[in-house]
Order: C-alpha cells, then sequence, then structure tokens
DNA sequence: TCGCCCACGTA
DNA sequence: CGTACGTGGGCGAT
C-alpha cells in the first residue's frame, strides 16, 4: 500500500462517490426482498452501492479515490433557511442498518471515508474536485445527486445513474448542455428557477427546466434576469415575479461549498491494496458471491499486495532422466510441491501435465502420458513412495486421475486445500491463488527477472509447464505456511491423522461406486412418470384449467387469486405453498387441488431424483459420487453429482429407489451400519449430564427414558405421543430449538412448550449449563471447537443485529455436536478402512451418509466384516455415552435397513 | 445464459 | 422463531 502520496500527473483520475444518495438509489431500485441474507440482514442498499462501485472502478480504471458521506448534523444551509430538506420521509430502518455495512466494504477495500460535521457530502466533493483541478488530475463524480452538474467541466465529470444501478449517463459539459439547455456553470441557476422538491427547496410554479433554461439563454445568466425580470411576459412572468425571493433563495442554497477543510488532498487518495481475507470474511457474512467474483475479476489492479511472484526455472528433461532428477530434487528430506492439471470426477480422470518442485531448486513439468517407460517407472515408484513428502492442493481428484493410470499417490503430508479449509472452515472455495495471496502475499505468477521484463518468449507450451511450475512451487510453500497456521489453530493432529489419510478413502469410495439396478430404476421412471400426469390433469380439472404445477408462483396465483383459499405465511415474494402450508390448507378447506398439488410434488420429486440417476451409471452399471471434504462448515461431507446422501427414505415409494442400489457382481450383499442417536450421545457426552448419561446407559428406549423423567411416569405409561414431544425436544435441543419452534412443531400453545422444556431442563439441568457454555465460550473465543479440535468461526455473535446474533447462537450450539459426529464417522471409516486392509478382507466401503456408513460384502466374509465394522465403528471414540451400532443387510440398500 | 428463489430430499 | 447440505424447475435479469 502506497504510504506517500506520488505527485500527480496527468493521468491520475480521482474517483469520488457520493456515498448516501448512491445507496439511496440502490435501496429504491432493488427490491429488499430479493437482497437480504438468509437471517433476514437486509442488504440491497450495500449491494447496489458496491456493485455500483466495482463497475465504475473497472469501467474507469481511477487512480485515486474517495467517498463522501453525509452527516446527520444540521448543516450550514439549515442556518440559512430553516426548512431545507424539511418534510422528508423519516429514513427506513432496513436502509439505516446498511449504512455501516458499506462502511465496512469501503475499509475492507481500503477506500477513504470522509465526512464533514456541518457540510453535505457534495460539498466535500465540489472541494476535492476543486483542489484536484488544480493539481491537474481528471475527476469522475459518482452521485445520485443533480446538484453535482454544477461541477461539470473539461476536468471534472459527473456519473448519474439513470435507472436502476447499473447504467450511468456520463454528464460532460456538452451533455449537461444537451439535456438542460444551459451549460454546467448555469445549472446551479437552473435549479434555482425549477427547484429541488427532495430539498424542500419551491421554485417558480408553472416554470419547468424548459422555459428556465430559455430565459437563461436570452439574458445570459440568473442575475441578468433579475435584472430584466419586468420585461418577462405572460403567466409565467408574474410567477416569476411573484417568487424571485425563492429563486435567490434557492441560488445560495444549492451553491456547493468548495473550501470545506479536509484532513486528505486528492493526491493522499491514491488507491491502496485492499483486503482479500476482510473482503471474503464481509462478503460471506453478506452472502455476496456474484459481486466477490466481479470484483476479483475486474478490479485486479487494486492488489498490489503481492509484491514479487515465483521464482522457477523449468528443466528440460532428456527421456530417461526422470529417475535421477527424482534422486536429486525430489528427496525424502524435503517436500516436493506436486501441481497437475486434467479433469476428474465420478471416480475417474485425466492427467495432461505435472509439475514438480520443492521450495528451492530447479522444477521439471511433464505430460505422465508421454513418458518412456523409464521415466514412468520412476515416477511411478516416487510418487507411490510414502517416504517422498509431498504437497498437493485438492488431492483427491489428482488422486483418482493418476489412480486411472494405474498410479499411486502416497506420502502427501499436506494438502493446501484442505489445510485451508480447516483453517478457515466457513469459506466454500480455497483457490490456490487466493491462498498465496494470503499466506506468501505473492501473486501466483513468474518472478520477473531483474530487467524487469517478464521472459515471454517461450511457446504456449513453455509458458503452461512454467505456469504449472510456479502452481507446484506455490503449493510447496503454501504447504509450510499452512502447517505453521494450523499448528496455531490446534489443527494439527486434525489434519494429518484424519483429513489426509481420508482423502485416499474417499477416493477409493469414489472409484468404487455403487451398483444400481438399470431396468428397476427405468420401470420407477415410468410408473413414477404416469402418476405424474394423472395427478397433473386432476389438478387441472379441479381448478378448470391449466397451470404449471411446478411453479410456485403459478400455484399461488391459483389458489389465492383464483380459488380465495386462505393466505399462508409469507415468502420474500409471496407466500408459501411448501407442503406443510397446503396440508394446513388441505385440513381447514379440504379443495381438491390441493391433494393434487401435493401428491404430484411428491411423485414429480421421486421421478426427478430416479431420472438424475439412470445417466450416472457407468458400463459397469456403477454410480460414483463426489464426496466434497471442503464445503460444510461443520466438518461434514457433502456428496454432489449425484447427491447419494439424500436419496429418499421416509416413505414408501422412497424406499424403492433405494431398491435400486444394489450389491454389485462378485459380491454377496450390501451392508449398512449406522450409530444411533450419536448427536444425543454427544450431546450428553459433552454436557456431562448424569441423568441423560444414564438414560442412556439403561438400555431401554432413550426418549420413552427421557420422557418417563420428564413427566415423572413409569416408562410403560409413556405413551407414543408424549414420547413424540420428547423426541422433539431432544433433537430439537442441539439446534437451539426455541419454545416457539417447538410449539410448532407439536402444533401446541407456546406455553405449554415453554412449560414442556422447562419441565425437560429440571430434569436434564446439565444440559442446559453446557448449551449456555458453549454459546458463552463461543462468544468469547470467537469460535466453537469439536471433540477433535475442529473450529468453526462465528464472528456474528457479537453482532449487534439481534437476528444475525442468534443465528450465529443457533450455529454455536449445533457446529460441536454435528461436527463432533462428523469427526467420529470419519475416524470410523479410517479405521475400518485400516482393518479391511490389515484382516485382507475383499470387502469395501462405498458410502458415507453422516452416520452411516454402506459397505459391499464379498462373498463369505459377512460375519467376519459385520464383527470388524461393529467393532471400528463403537470404538472410533470413547464417549460416556457409549457408541452404538446398528446393522442390516440385504441384496440392496433398502433391504439392509434395519 | 445466469443467478436467485422456492421447494424438498437426507442426516 | 431448529442445524448442515445439494438438486431442479421456474423466472426475471442479462
Amino acid at each position: 500500500m502506497a504510504t506517500t502520496a506520488p505527485t500527480p500527473d496527468k493521468h491520475d483520475r480521482l474517483l469520488l462517490l457520493d456515498g448516501h444518495s448512491l445507496a439511496y438509489r440502490a435501496f429504491f431500485a432493488l427490491p429488499v426482498e430479493n437482497f437480504s441474507t438468509t437471517d433476514g440482514q437486509p442488504t440491497n442498499a450495500v449491494y447496489g452501492f458496491t456493485s455500483m462501485l466495482i463497475n465504475v472502478m473497472r469501467d474507469e480504471q481511477p487512480t485515486h479515490i474517495a467517498v463522501a458521506f453525509d452527516r446527520s448534523e444540521p448543516t450550514f444551509r439549515h442556518e440559512q433557511y430553516v426548512e431545507y430538506k424539511a418534510g422528508r420521509a423519516k429514513t427506513p430502518d432496513e436502509f439505516r442498518s446498511q449504512v455501516s455495512l458499506i462502511h465496512e466494504v469501503l475499509d475492507a477495500l481500503r477506500i477513504p471515508r470522509l465526512s464533514v460535521a456541518g457540510f453535505e457530502a457534495d460539498d466535500i466533493i465540489a472541494t476535492l474536485a476543486t483542489q484536484a483541478s488544480r493539481a491537474g488530475m481528471e475527476t469522475l463524480i459518482l452521485t445520485g445527486d443533480r446538484d453535482a452538474f454544477q461541477l461539470v467541466d473539461d476536468h471534472v465529470t459527473v456519473l448519474y445513474p439513470k435507472r436502476g444501478v447499473s447504467e450511468l449517463a456520463r454528464m460532460d459539459p456538452a451533455a449537461v448542455e444537451e439535456k438542460y439547455g444551459v451549460p454546467p456553470q448555469r445549472y446551479r441557476e437552473l435549479a434555482a428557477l425549477v427547484g429541488e422538491s427532495s430539498d424542500n427547496l419551491p421554485g417558480v410554479p408553472g416554470v419547468g427546466p424548459k422555459t428556465a433554461a430559455k430565459w437563461l439563454v436570452k439574458y445570459g445568466n440568473l442575475d441578468e434576469l433579475v435584472a430584466h425580470v419586468d420585461e418577462i411576459k405572460g403567466k409565467a412572468g408574474d410567477s416569476l415575479r411573484a417568487n424571485l425571493g425563492d429563486v435567490l433563495r434557492n441560488q445560495q442554497i444549492n451553491k456547493l461549498d468548495c473550501e470545506v477543510g479536509l484532513e486528505l488532498t486528492p493526491p493522499q487518495l491514491a488507491m491502496g491494496a485492499w483486503d482479500r481475507e476482510e473482503i471474503h470474511t464481509l462478503f460471506d457474512s453478506l452472502q455476496f458471491r456474484v459481486l466477490r467474483e466481479r470484483l476479483y475479476a475486474s478490479v485486479s489492479a487494486a492488489e498490489p499486495e503481492a509484491e514479487e511472484g515465483f521464482d522457477v526455472t523449468v528443466e528440460q528433461l532428456e527421456p530417461g532422466a526422470l529417475g535421477a532428477w527424482l534422486e536429486a530434487n525430489a528427496p525424502a528430506a524435503a517436500r516436493t510441491g506436486v501441481a497437475v492439471t486434467g479433469a476428474w470426477g465420478r471416480g475417474t480422470g485425466e492427467i495432461t501435465a505435472m509439475a514438480l518442485a520443492s521450495k528451492r531448486g530447479p522444477a521439471v513439468s511433464f505430460d505422465p502420458a508421454e513418458l518412456i517407460a523409464d521415466d514412468e517407472k520412476a515416477l511411478a515408484a516416487w510418487l507411490a513412495d510414502p517416504d517422498r513428502p509431498k504437497a498437493v492442493h485438492d488431492a483427491k481428484g489428482p488422486m483418482l486421475a493418476l489412480a486411472a493410470r494405474g498410479l499411486t499417490l502416497a506420502g502427501v503430508t499436506s494438502d493446501t486445500a484442505l489445510a485451508a479449509y480447516l483453517a478457515l472452515p466457513g469459506q466454500r472455495t480455497f483457490d490456490l491463488g487466493d491462498l498465496a495471496l494470503r499466506y506468501l502475499h505473492r501473486e501466483l505468477r513468474e518472478e520477473q527477472d531483474d530487467s524487469g521484463q517478464l521472459t515471454l518468449d517461450g511457446t504456449g507450451e513453455q509458458e503452461a509447464a512454467r505456469d504449472l511450475a510456479v502452481r507446484a512451487r506455490a503449493v510447496a510453500e503454501l504447504a509450510d505456511a499452512l502447517d505453521a497456521d494450523l499448528e496455531r489453530r490446534g489443527a494439527t493432529r486434525l489434519l494429518h491423522e484424519v483429513e489426509l489419510p481420508l482423502v485416499r478413502v474417499l477416493a477409493d469410495m469414489e472409484r468404487a461406486g455403487i451398483a444400481v439396478d438399470a431396468d428397476h430404476l427405468a420401470n420407477l421412471s415410468a410408473s413414477l412418470g404416469g402418476q405424474v400426469k394423472e395427478q397433473e390433469q386432476l389438478a387441472h380439472a379441479a381448478v378448470g384449467r391449466e397451470f404449471n404445477l411446478g411453479s410456485p408462483k403459478q400455484v399461488q396465483q391459483v389458489l389465492f387469486e383464483e380459488l380465495n383459499l386462505p393466505k399462508t405465511k409469507r415468502t420474500k415474494t409471496g407466500y408459501t405453498t411448501d407442503s406443510e402450508a397446503l396440508t394446513g390448507l388441505l385440513a381447514k378447506e379440504g379443495h381438491p387441488v390441493l391433494e393434487h398439488i401435493l401428491r404430484w410434488r411428491e411423485v414429480a420429486k421421486l421421478k426427478s431424483i430416479v431420472d438424475s440417476l439412470i445417466p450416472m451409471a457407468d458400463d459397469a452399471g456403477r454410480i460414483h459420487t463426489t464426496f466434497n471434504q471442503m464445503v460444510a462448515a461443520t466438518g461434514r461431507l457433502s456428496s454432489t453429482d449425484p447427491n447419494l446422501q439424500n436419496i429418499p427414505i421416509r416413505t414408501a415409494e422412497g424406499r424403492q429407489i433405494r431398491e435400486a442400489f444394489v450389491v454389485g457382481e462378485g459380491y454377496a450383499s450390501l451392508l449398512t451400519a449406522d450409530y444411533s442417536q450419536i448427536e444425543l450421545r454427544i450431546m450428553a457426552h459433552l454436557s456431562g449430564d448424569e441423568a441423560l448419561l444414564e438414560a442412556f446407559g439403561s438400555g431401554a428406549d432413550f426418549h420413552t427414558i427421557t420422557a418417563s423423567h420428564v413427566f415423572g411416569l413409569p416408562p410403560e405409561q409413556i405413551d407414543s405421543e408424549l414420547r413424540a414431544r420428547i423426541k422433539a425436544m431432544n433433537y430439537g435441543l442441539a439446534y437451539g430449538l426455541s419454545a416457539y419452534g417447538l410449539s410448532q412443531q407439536l402444533s401446541i400453545a407456546p406455553d405449554e412448550a415453554r412449560g414442556l422444556m422447562e419441565e425437560y431442563f429440571q430434569q436434564f439441568g446439565g444440559v442446559r449449563d453446557y448449551l449456555q457454555d458453549v454459546v458463552a465460550k463461543a462468544r468469547q473465543d470467537g469460535y466453537t471447537e469439536t471433540i477433535l479440535g475442529r473450529r468453526r468461526y462465528l464472528p456474528d455473535l457479537n453482532s449487534d443485529n439481534r437476528q444475525r446474533r442468534e443465528m450465529a447462537e443457533r450455529m454455536a450450539l449445533n457446529a460441536p455436536i454435528q461436527g463432533s459426529a462428523a469427526d467420529i464417522i470419519k475416524v470410523a471409516g479410517l479405521n475400518v478402512d485400516r482393518a479391511l486392509r490389515e484382516e485382507g478382507l475383499r470387502s469395501r466401503m462405498l458410502l458415507q451418509v453422516h452416520d452411516e456408513l454402506v459397505f459391499e460384502v464379498a462373498e463369505g466374509e459377512l460375519e467376519t466384516l459385520q464383527d470388524l465394522v461393529r467393532r471400528e465403528m463403537a470404538g472410533a471414540y470413547h464417549l460416556r455415552a457409549p457408541l452404538e451400532v446398528s446393522m442390516g443387510t440385504g441384496r440392496t440398500w433398502q433391504d439392509a435397513a434395519h
């Protein structure tokens, strides 16, 4: 960041923005319903303002920048005219809460904010523009306030939002004259005649811009007009004479002050480096995704943070020389960065190039497919050698691609993406370039040589090789930096003993895939398709016209406007038609279309799942999901393409889909093994509540036992109704359930729900204490922690916005519990995998579904496998409420349910 | 074509 | 006004 102000030259461009006027425009241009975070913080003004800011920085490439804000204190204009800006509608609360967010955005972007008591933003802008012109700078003013037009000249241009936030009118002298019929220096006079209702400055009644311009042109300026006011004929002339006082007052008031005392001068407003980490954190919390991309894509000039790139020499190897090179340059003593290009997914992949580079020394780059046999052998041995340490960025994909060529990747002592995930679990993407900038303060590019010139004379292929070598070196250096960071965060063991070894286990599961019965899927699709059609026709018949059942908007139209059914709960854009609401309507109103909509949704959803699965099967009839190890903020895995962690199970029809997942050829059956109530056991363990621990120790049904405590009845008198209530509580507690939420879920009065919770905590006070302590500690530390030290950072625990704060509190309650369960099943998966190898079993692990593992059982191994799995899962972690595992086997995933 | 919203599947 | 995910269709902005 520049700390000394450079001497301005003629290329310097100063961009000045009027913070309030732009934010206010954005606020009314963008519907707040569409721009709010999931926890209810409105962001339309922040979004619109930031969007305009990014666009104009991209399009205008300013070298200097500042944003001026109004103050709430009265200004000199109020002293001149007490009615100034009177009668303005009160600023909406949704707007006010966003101003400080705009300040945060600007601070993160290192853009100076200026405001001075007694002056408006326009005066600050006028002052800076005047100073900039004197200093020989060009000035651009982005504002929604037309008063700024008076500043326009050859060096000053106003960018005025035309409509919305995406289109700007470029107001130079010619444009002002074209639009208003007078040059910019006369604009003030024109405005004085016409008046400005938003400032409560009435003009001459009956005189609009056209007449005012005509007069000013005729007499040259306002003074001359006033001098000849008696000559003006007609009604307009009478009106002018009657209101001359207002006009002169307006002219006084709308003059911008160019002599405001400021702490910064234009040369000191040079654009500096902005903080990627801050922007990430802030945009994450504002849930800005697109803007972040746009910012990174378009305003790269604003990143002088990286002073240098990476210095690499790519050696050209003769065929047959790779083995010797690896001995010399990729030894056991130093970690080697491995960078790979290619494509991977669905359990396989392909590598098109690979580069190797340690922190120092030469790099190589090659296409593994083009190596001669000796080199390939040397590479294979090196890759597979666990004693040759390697660092890879997001190793699972490359591992799959290598495996597709029969190559094994071992000895990965750092996966820089995975390490970054443990350091910053809330982030969704872990781009190598971002991390290099954040941790190494270096750009992902080749270092310039001493002459300051890039050696850009190579072929495209050579450049690609150097780029890849730069990535390999960056990974090697980043690995050390992240090791140090994780050590500070107490996550070293979690990385080395859990997440890193898990990469290979997940890759193996993805590679194996799970077999599906194509005929069964086709039959399901056909029968569901028939039902979809049938329900559609029935729904149309019930309404008397056709409409699209898949469109919530059209469904709303039908239900609430045409059938006049009672309105449901509001969504951002209307009234909900979700199944809960429609079921409620059905009970109350009983209109037949409701049944058909609900039923249609059910079968259409199932059909879409079936239809998405059908083309996923490979030639061997197996489906290979991709497990993502770095998206869930709590530490869980997720599954995509297809998501095999949300295959239906609740309804009988849904379970038919599970019947399509079958044992593959060469194997005897499927085995599923899941933890019983793992999250509740963790809650009991973490809280140390003796009564709850005892309930788990008793061996009887957990919900019944806890219910008998709460209601003071013997277990045999707990009916299903009472059990259901306590079951909802037991689970809800781990999610931060409120009395209101419980009352909704159980359809009971809020007071009754509150009473129920009180009774519960009477019996299980340790749980309440624990839950309170978790939040208090997290507020103190800034993060929660799981049993294996996985953190989740929750800065919003200290937010002054209640909605955000309470959301963060619920996350804080849940993260240690859900996250610890994730820790445990990860350990279980690792231990099962290791035991399978040690005992030489052919059976293999196929899927993980949060608390469940699915296996394909080899002939004759069922009992051995069951013992092994039970042992390893139950023994994965010692909880005071011991882990229990239940298992089932069968030909299909459904048959293996239990 | 893209991104957002709604709705809904799982743990 | 209960957490964590991913997918797919509709629809408006682009």
